[in-house]
DNA sequence: ATCCTAAGTTCACTGACCGAACTATCTCAT
DNA sequence: ATGAGATAGTTCGGTCAGTGAACTTAGGAT
């Protein structure tokens, strides 16, 4: 948003909430988060976000207390969603549906699975098959019918697969920055 | 938001959410839109929004399919939410949720009762009495225990009694401009 | 006709966003 | 160590949306 991001004059519960996460890119941030993004150049690739509002936003973010900054094991940043990030999911996957639905003529872009039991998840984030609300470290993401592609960075490449959410899209292991990625 | 409010390069279903109802300001709109806002001097008034942009939201969020306009009883134009437009209500519960329980010490601002059963309306728009998801029609909106006042306007004031949501928040009588209103 | 209210427009100003280039930091191989 | 390459930011000028106040237009009541 353009404004520095308060309401003045506003004391509803939504607009406090606003100004966390009503900014342009803050919720595609958030969701990139929940998609296991956690590193400032996988984030800038993936979104096309200017580096420098990136640099604000993950800053926001951080004193607002919804992401964490660590030092991961390759001794670069990584930005993880906090329990309080963590509590925002109900309201990016209702968007995600409500997108779905209304902007995705071939079904969803992406389906989400239960994976204690493979149940598909429906828009109110129910498990079909054991009707329990499933929280999002549970969840498996998929493409889903509407599927149709994307970019070419390494967040979206690895999106074309089934992935759990949470879990880092880069591997932990010793070779971060592998020629494939490119 | 600060830009034309597209998301280049992103095909997400959220971007594409983000695209309708992420500028500045419109999320608002339409959680008034769902309390029974309905004129453009009502939104003006209660959101302190500059009138230049909400011309520019209201006819962004017409030619979207989320508000209709029509033309009232009283002769000036009124914006109605649509299906489409009712259909979001799931994210803009889910964020008022949200801002209550992380913005709010002293317990939601707001709060919702099932109007058949008046059950209370949990954080996941569940009725606690009879357990179905009560839609917006259904619901009735009362002043919670974190209420602590709002702005002088008609709205806020009508507002600090109970009103079901969706129901205009002017009387269709044949005194829209009464008096009493300031 | 006249007054009043509501709706919407205009306009100069400010500041967030943009994008591209630059600098700094870190890792790894030699 | 030292250099190459990758990663993480910062800087900076241009642009455009948001702001707020004043203004114009439209509709309604008397």
């Amino acid at each position: 948003m353009a404004l520095p991001k308060d309401y003045p004059g506003q004391r509803c519960s939504l607009s406090r909430a606003l100004e966390v996460v009503g900014e342009r890119w803050t919720l595609l941030i958030m969701r990139d988060a929940f998609f296991g993004v956690r590193r400032f150049g996988d984030f800038a690739a993936h979104l096309g976000v200017p580096r420098a509002v990136l640099t604000e936003r993950l800053e926001n973010l951080r004193e607002a207390d919804m992401l964490a900054e660590t030092r991961g094991s390759h001794g670069y940043s990584e930005y993880v969603l906090t329990d309080k990030g963590l509590s925002l999911w109900p309201v990016v996957r209702d968007l995600l549906s409500w997108g779905d639905e209304y902007y995705s003529a071939d079904g969803p872009r992406r389906v989400f699975q239960h994976v204690q039991d493979a149940g598909t998840i429906g828009p109110d984030g129910t498990c079909a098959s054991c009707g329990s609300a499933v929280p999002p470290s549970d969840l498996l993401l998929l493409p889903g019918p509407g599927y149709d592609g994307e970019g070419d960075d390494f967040v979206s490449k690895t999106l074309t697969t089934a992935h759990r959410l949470l879990e880092p899209i880069r591997g932990h292991g010793p070779r971060p920055g592998q020629p494939a990625d490119q």
